[in-house]
DNA sequence: CTGAAAGCGCTAACAA
DNA sequence: TTGTTAGCGCTTTCAG
């Protein structure tokens, strides 16, 4: 492995000065056409590239690098979120990094990252306490949850609006006796979510007795698939199925299909994330939708001012999530 | 905006020198305990946030960051995938930067990637002597075609050996009359795939004319859909669909669910991909597999060689896809 | 175990 | 239009 070539190199090469061969690779001002071609085509003949860690370190508007932590990338909730930020932060200049915590201990990765990006976004479960000591001074901004401590940004759904709204519209289109599909990781103490508690406020008591917790990987369809045949053991009168994600919707869909149980017409079906996916299956998914529904924006405009350095206040935003009507309700 | 913290700042209020607290910093031998922790402390109470460019700047190995570049997130394939290539980088120490070409020419994003990355690995479609140029000198390794010219690895597929097998093991299982559904970017011109070529060298002269391009984004669920309706409208008597993706096979596997089309009985259906999402239709789709084939590993493998500096020879890996069997045939 | 000196490769500010 | 002089913040020799 040779030395690299750098514009020393050039310079002596070209005959010019380190100054001049700056001038010329980054289309500065104050130089002519002529040296620039020449030292251009000297940087050619010489395969010169340039160091990004040396340029970032002498120039004084640093490239800003902003770290995008996932749960995993096998979720297609995750990476059709990152699509999107991946578009707001190249409209913003922004180079992106993006990670996932399943093979690595989440505050371990935090603090890893805080050392190599700008900001921080993503989903991220250790106390918030926790947290912010890991990110040692770098902008955190949570995603899903609402930050309780100074130093953390958050961008939280008003789930309470939006289920509330949703349950409204589904009565309005016939929908009488409500379940609910939720799941939790394997083993874990059950906490009701606050999707659990808006959904409970908004319907009445009777049905909201029709509550399935699955205990499967979170977010996975064969909770949904479970938790279907269970929800509608328990409660053979259900005529609406609300999933809290789309994809336990799409298991539920699938154990639907499998008793032959007629979606929207027996029990219609509505997801929760407004996944692009959700327009694959028959019926089309309806969806409380998250994708699209400002997230993204409001998450880019936290990053931007955490960016900017304005040391305070810490955001604290939160999104209401709007259905997308398909088929299956 | 206050001056950042340095080592310089905890030096002096350490009573040390710089050497000695990037010792400390860097869990570096030769340096005593009670040193070390005073250190700590007071970087600590400094807020002191290392320098990325400057430390990577001095330091002798560099991180090594490869960039993975797809076409977009929103397609399935490319976000397992990129799991998949998350997971072989983070097991080798590398950092890695996603990127797609929605929102930026692919030979600038090429050369910009050039100059802050150590390889560039991904989905690309320019001419290989345009990509060769763009990269100036850093390693790329192609996915999904063969390159032609020095200076560029790739790892292909071998459709030929899996389509050949696929078709076999069909066969055994009672397949008569097989139908292709591939599908083309709008308006462009239509070029026969490697595994179109594969595929009618595998099956009978009569069987094979039961193609059908669609002219739609390629590997949409719509060009599925829209392609298995002109299909089974032209040879009704196919009972046994190869998809050109999984996406398109479950567009497709939609369409024959309208139509009231008994899967596998009247028609089996069989995917490209491999993805996992798969699992989620009703019923599951069979697939020839790319992800999880070995695909991932070879890829890792080339990028290993690549940054280890050995300048040749450049690799040309080819992988056959396996089966996943699943419900849909 | 600790410190002094010499860069890493580049750009900002100034002078010529 | 060009060149000179200082750094950016950190790590690597190599002495002490």
């Amino acid at each position: 492995m040779q030395r690299r070539v750098t514009i020393e190199d050039i310079a002596r090469e070209a005959g010019v000065s380190r100054q001049t061969v700056t001038r010329a690779m980054n289309d500065m001002p104050r130089i002519s056409a002529a040296t620039r071609a020449r030292v251009l085509e000297v940087s050619e003949r010489l395969g010169y590239r340039p160091s990004r860690f040396a340029s970032n370190l002498a120039r004084s508007s640093k490239a800003k690098t902003v770290a995008f932590v996932v749960d995993s990338f096998r979720n297609p909730y995750y990476s059709e979120l990152a699509a999107d930020l991946l578009d707001a932060a190249s409209a913003r200049g922004w180079q992106m990094t993006i990670s996932s915590h399943e093979n690595e201990p989440e505050r371990e990765l935090v603090a890893r990252l805080a050392s190599e990006v700008d900001a921080i976004v993503g989903y991220l479960g250790e106390p918030d306490e926790a947290l912010v000591a890991a990110a040692r001074g770098v902008p955190l901004v949570l995603l899903g949850r609402t930050a309780d401590v100074e130093g953390l940004h958050s961008v939280d759904f008003d789930f309470g609006t939006a289920i509330r709204d949703l349950i409204g519209e589904l009565k309005e289109r016939g929908s009488r006796r409500f379940g609910l599909l939720e799941s939790q990781p394997l083993g874990a103490v059950y906490e009701p979510s606050t999707r659990r508690i808006a959904y409970e406020s908004a319907v009445d008591a009777r049905s909201a007795e029709a509550v399935v917790v699955c205990e499967a990987p979170p977010q996975s369809v064969d909770a949904g698939e479970l938790g279907f045949e269970r929800l509608i053991d328990r409660f053979p009168e259900t005529d609406t199925v609300i999933a809290f994600s789309d994809l336990i919707a799409m298991g539920a869909l699938r154990a639907a299909h499998h008793r032959g149980i007629d979606v929207p017409g027996d029990v219609k079906f509505v997801g929760v994330d407004g996944l692009s996916l959700g327009a694959v299956t028959a019926p089309a998914l309806t969806s409380l939708a998250i994708l699209g529904a400002g997230f993204t924006e409001q998450i880019a405009d936290v990053v931007e001012r955490a960016l900017s350095g304005a040391e305070g206040p810490f955001e604290r935003r939160s999104v209401v999530p709007t259905v997308l009507w398909r088929e299956s309700a």
